[in-house]
DNA sequence: TGGTAATAGTTGAAAATGTAACTAACAACC
DNA sequence: GGTTGTTAGTTACATTTTCAACTATTACCA
């Protein structure tokens, strides 16, 4: 098994980004996998309505980048454990306007404290020159 | 829908990397898998036995930091479609070596290209010495 | 040597995701 | 006002992934 070929794995981008992602969300799944047998999609859809208090499923579509057949299903497992709430517009009744019971912001703000001292660990690893570039670069990707 | 919570989502590195890691994949996706129908998995398994020319499955999923399963299903299609053979291994007939046949070469060499191609696009919209940090921050966090 | 443990890899069932077709409500145009 | 088009969200089905149990082979060790 010795290397072979001219062309670098660990160069390519979405490979690299893949892995990092991959490993850097482990440790924080298992916290809100294992406390509140949540998925990502969840734990997503949570964290959106916490910050931006009241969503209908597009704009958390949009914001989250979610397909909206996840977030449709992610907002179902999130109503039945009571986590929030779904209210008609009444003046178009396609929009549901989307809001997190009591219960449902105790749970966010307990994933928010082990996001933060997560997010702790991993900018530990980088110096601080590095987080600015880093998250200036992770940007540049993603806009379209 | 207004931002109400001091918590930023947008830095949470967790998200960060996977929504960048997520688009940064996107367009080369639609290669692999309109041109071969592979899955993402499957690319992985071929351009780890085109760059190291012979490996054990095992030895994939250290390299790939790839689940056996997945890396056992991929190498079953792979071989369905004659992309590798399998040789056990004479002195401990657990191990099976893994190589390319020419036609699996073939398809790497012409994934290859798009994916030198697509990285070329990616890093594009960065600045050289971002792309330096970049890639140093992303294998610092990939590290354990 | 024989019995237990460990390792490489596979398989089956359950869970999650992706895709496309669907419903319900509204808009726009004639 | 009725037809057609659009939009928000759901559902059904196929594809993938995950998890745990399984087979086959080798290693360890009394």
């Amino acid at each position: 098994m010795t290397q072979n070929d001219d062309f670098d794995l660990r160069q390519f981008l979405p490979y690299l980004l893949n892995q990092a992602a991959e490993i850097s969300s482990q440790s924080f799944q298992r916290i809100y996998k294992g406390r509140y047998g949540m998925l990502r999609t969840e734990w997503r859809v949570l964290f959106h309505l916490a910050i931006y208090e009241r969503m209908t499923a597009k704009d958390i579509c949009e914001k989250a980048m979610m397909h909206k057949t996840k977030v449709s299903r992610a907002v179902q497992r999130l109503e039945q454990r009571r986590y929030l709430v779904r209210k008609p517009d009444e003046k178009d009744r396609r929009h549901e306007w989307l809001t997190l019971t009591t219960q449902g912001r105790a749970v966010y703000e307990d994933l928010r404290a082990h996001a933060q001292q997560h997010d702790q660990i991993l900018t530990n690893k980088l110096s601080k020159e590095e987080i600015i570039v880093l998250r200036r670069a992770l940007d540049a990707l993603i806009q379209p």
